[in-house]
DNA sequence: GTATCACTGAAACACTCGTTTCAGTGGCGG
DNA sequence: CCGCCACTGAAACGAGTGTTTCAGTGATAC
């Protein structure tokens, strides 16, 4: 008999945010209960308890790093603009460990379809890609440079490339603009 | 005391095969030696003979991701050519695997910096970077195209971007050779 | 005062993990 | 025949895993 989840509550949401900060620094995919449980001041008892399972702790986990990151999409814009927008927030200093632990859910996505990460990859493409308005390109664009930058930590050569497409998607609009006005 | 590594022999070189085809299959960050052993027909015992470690049998496997990675960079060739090549062979569907693997492994070099994951990422960003002449840019598309393949499996969408990467590269060129023989 | 409620501590269960110990194989060179 | 050598099987060790059982807290509601 497996314990059912628990419907948010004050303690529950409290502690999902200090499992987070804890996700954030030691990474998702290693986690367990009982050295969690010990950081946050709680036990594996509890966390079974409000989460019903490890599985739903992940879960909820994972669910709050989306929000985090679809939390900047409503003020960016469209068009090449937006790309620079996303790519200034990307390279933030203080989203790093959110992004890392971005990589690691898409990853285990990949490899283990199954379990609180399915579906994941999938999803923050669609996401994304839903905000650049279909731009594949861009989108590769700003996750090739992301996982350029945090494995080396190179902000300027990545931000230049980055910069670098912005450009030449500009000029694109401005030889469509030309094209339409002078015919 | 711990097991020595054993130096490379037939029968480390066969079961090192064999434990290669099935962490294609399985993954490697989730692989533990039991079930790996069983289904390769051995032992932990003699893999712990053998490698000497868990982590020394890891370290094996990445070497072997990495050489099977780099065999195809020798006629690549250069410029935006290359670009286009890499990408051929990046989403033919008989590497899907080997990328995954790459994904999880880049991933967790990330996450944890010990172990024998360490500097996976710095590494293999510095080999591709190397064979396509320092162009982050490209670099970035080839990484964000595969990203987004890997998890949608849509060739036609993710091979257009990367195609009009290499058109904006080409065109680009082009400029530099016109500025340059009339001015 | 008592019943109900969300929450918790301690301990155990039934695993799996990497690794070690000990005791062998079978083959090949001397 | 003997000793060496690469390799192997069975079992155990100690640690760590998610989860469960049971027995409580303390506060709030009636």
């Amino acid at each position: 008999m497996t314990e059912p989840a628990q419907p948010p509550s004050a303690r529950r949401e409290e502690l999902l945010g200090l499992a987070y900060a804890h996700v954030l620094r030691h990474g998702l995919s290693g986690m367990s209960l009982r050295p969690l449980a010990e950081a946050i001041g709680s036990s594996p008892r509890v966390l079974i308890y409000l989460f019903g399972s490890k599985d739903g702790l992940v879960r909820a986990l994972l669910g709050r790093a989306r929000a985090d990151e679809l939390a900047v999409l409503p003020d960016v814009g469209h068009g090449p603009v937006a790309v620079g927008r996303i790519w200034d927030w990307l390279s933030a200093p203080e989203h790093r460990a959110l992004l890392t632990l971005w990589v690691e859910s898409y990853a285990r996505s990949l490899v283990e379809p199954d379990g609180p990460w399915a579906g994941f990859a999938e999803a923050t493409v669609r996401d994304w890609l839903a905000v650049l308005g279909g731009a594949t390109g861009s989108l590769a664009v700003l996750r090739g440079a992301l996982l350029d930058l945090l494995a080396t930590g190179d902000v300027e050569r990545t931000t230049a490339a980055v910069r670098a497409h912005v450009r030449t998607l500009t000029a694109a609009a401005d030889d469509r603009e030309a094209d339409g006005s002078r015919p």
